[in-house]
DNA sequence: GAACACGCTTGATATTTATCAGGCCTCCTA
DNA sequence: TAGGAGGCCTGATAAATATCAAGCGTGTTC
């Protein structure tokens, strides 16, 4: 599939310093896809076939068992999702819905092992988003082990207002019940928990989010750079 | 450093196809240490001067915030530990100390870092451990965020007795309050856990773990290869 | 516009988990 | 051998979190 038909993909870190015939062989048997709301895009258990590539819109990857099913993450353009699974060809531990209208691009599984093989760079890079992955989950595991349900949200809070441009006022990205989720914890619970942070200035209306005063909120949540920091 | 110093280290899976001139590379400046138990081998929030090998003994890597601690995972050998970290040349994300008497290989991250920009089969093992260990530590969030302390400690059992061969009698490896903060739960609640699952066929004198019945505990447990595999 | 679905909220209650305090036991050391 | 420290257990209590059951509001559909 000649790459003009999805240009943008070019662009993403994974693929930068890889030679061209690499990528084209990468994109042998590619194609973008759209899809509506809420479908289930992958489930886990099933096997790589695909690595992801969100173009647009979002999607949620989460989890079951047993009956419960929790929220692991969301992933917004521009960036894949399952790479590990499909780097070890095993099955995907995630699964994955659209959480509104999607453009996504999947690329043979197969591809990807086989240009991981031959290219070094590609190798290299591959590497970089593995090892951000990884520290982003543990990042997560330390969050919710080290803190209440209600220090999650401030913090989760603090870090929503950093990426609105630390606007005083800004919109949540998803939907309450898949935060609660996500936060570890139930939609009641989360309902609660923000009128809790009324005391530290928190105003919060539909999907609207004020903070009346940042230092405040943060005197709660001690938000700290080894869990909150996504740069690092 | 001659590598005849710490052989065992050449037969990590990381250093496998490795060029030899590239390995004598990553070996300058490396040397290895034997430390005493409970002595603390780095910090979070270092820089990551060193990536550790494990050669002997134990390390529990573990996570603190605002006076809470957690234990992480406990590192066996062979196995290197912060891999990621040296990698982005980035700062610890976990503490680490050893559990008892343990023997440790420190090579220079900055080797490293330059060893696997020349080494494309080198780049290509360390893609296969950093995707082990993300899946890892998906499987370990999924495992926090979907089970109860009860089920955890139970799926617990069920894997350390997998290790031990499946005999019907083992040892915990690890001392009881520091599984309690592996499992995310207190001391006093791990005690209670493991009285409630007597109902289930578990026996518990010190170390020592008798399970009469795995599939009765089974039962209960539900474990799921997703979660509690530890291979997939 | 009425009826409905759905997400969110709220209150009451139950369950889970943590905290606090005390006691037991083992191991180490003076 | 006598303390003493530390890990573990137990009971009582408190706090955090989940569950259950309405009700509210908004947006959609017929």
């Amino acid at each position: 599939m000649p790459k003009s038909h999805f240009p943008e993909i070019r662009e993403l870190d994974l693929f930068q310093g890889m030679k061209e015939d690499h990528f084209l062989i990468l994109m042998r048997g590619s194609y973008v896809q759209n899809f509506p709301p809420q479908i289930e895009l992958i489930s886990e258990g099933d096997p790589s076939d695909f690595l992801h590539i969100v173009l647009s819109g979002s999607v949620d990857l989460f989890s079951g068992w047993r009956g419960r099913e929790t929220s692991m993450a969301t992933v917004t353009p521009i960036s894949t999702f399952i790479l590990a699974a499909t780097i070890k060809n095993a099955p995907y531990l995630m699964s994955a819905r659209t959480l509104e209208k999607s453009r996504i691009a999947l690329v043979p599984s197969e591809n990807v092992r086989d240009v991981f093989e031959m290219d070094p760079l590609f190798a290299q890079a591959i590497v970089m988003e593995l090892a951000r992955c990884y520290r982003s989950v543990i990042k997560s595991t330390k969050n919710l082990k080290l803190r209440t349900s209600l220090e999650r949200l401030a913090n989760y809070l603090l870090r929503q207002q950093i990426r609105a441009d630390n606007a005083a006022e800004f919109d949540l990205l998803i939907e309450k019940r898949r935060l609660a989720s996500f936060l570890g914890m139930t939609p009641e619970n989360l309902s609660r928990a923000f009128k809790s942070l009324r005391a530290y200035g928190v105003i919060v209306d539909g999907t609207r989010v004020q903070i009346s005063d940042r230092s405040d909120l943060e005197r709660f949540a001690k938000p700290c750079p080894l869990i909150d920091d996504q740069s690092i």
